[in-house]
DNA sequence: ACGAAAAAGTTGACCCGTCAACCTTTTCAT
DNA sequence: ATGAAAAGGTTGACGGGTCAACTTTTTCGT
């Protein structure tokens, strides 16, 4: 149940710590988590099926591709948490007339109702992590995260 | 195939990019899938295989339990990952007279050829990633990974 | 020194997320 | 105006990762 028990000295590349990649795996699972249980708490939805209906309150009527492109999730994925979503009754689904391919979605009014009873909690923790940086801790935070961003996209190389 | 659709001005509750959680979960799978696409090339490992390696490269001779320790990853997800080493003849494992419960487990030299042949790419990129920030920022960095971490802790709350 | 509890691993079930194949509808070039 | 290509979406298959149950071995309190 305690973590200080590293064998040897260890002579690696770089300190385990020092390792960005490494730093923000952990880091990404955990805030995932803490999204979950709190999702979990406040009306039950799956951390994609939130991310959902984020935008479906941002933008009020949408398709299954435009919330893909804007959550960068696999259209599969949307496609399959939009089905569960109706399914529950939480979103409905309207044919557009001028293009067959694509379904307009919304939230229905129980959507609405669940969606608002998370979101106050999921604001105010989203709130409090930036909170736990200053101004200038968050600018340079969010530099830094375009700047690697833009390294990770970077195809070539290694 | 281009981003900049956004239908509406829409007004969530902070604009998107600013989102903590949602910048970290996109790095976090750009990075992940920069360094698969790095082992895929030179090697073929995958990305927990080259975990379990690093830690039998940086202590010589180790349990699966501490490796899962200290990689952080599921003791489940390390088993079956060992298994599917010492099957493709990289890693083997010796038992501990003192502790039958568990192995001692190590390269093999073919094993260490191909951790051999991954590591400088993999380290070259690790070294990119923090040359992509300077000191400060680096400094600004790992102290907020450290705050948010320990936020993402807190169990209780929202 | 014995029985309970804990630790190491293994296995099966399950969800998340990605990839590729596919179908239908729309767009667009000629 | 027709055929090729592209876009929207669905589905099946698969690997990654977690959880819980279980076996075996070890530890430890009394």
């Amino acid at each position: 149940m305690d973590n200080s028990l590293s064998p040897q000295a260890g002579q690696q590349e770089r300190p385990l710590e020092q390792r960005l990649t490494y730093r923000l795996a952990r880091l990404h699972v955990k805030l995932n988590a803490q999204a979950t249980r709190v999702l979990r708490q406040h009306g039950g939805l799956t951390l994609v099926q939130w991310r959902v209906l984020v935008m479906l309150n941002a933008f009020t009527e949408t398709t299954a591709g435009q919330v893909a492109r804007m959550t960068r999730f696999d259209k599969a994925l949307i496609s399959r948490t939009v089905k569960s979503l109706i399914l529950a009754g939480l979103v409905k689904a309207r044919s557009d007339d001028s293009d067959q391919r694509q379904q307009l979605l919304s939230m229905t009014a129980s959507g609405a109702r669940v969606f608002g009873e998370a979101a106050p909690h999921m604001y105010a923790r989203q709130n409090a992590l930036l909170a736990s940086m200053d101004a200038t801790e968050r600018e340079v935070m969010f530099d830094a995260l375009d700047r690697l961003e833009e390294f990770a996209d970077r195809a070539d190389a290694f």
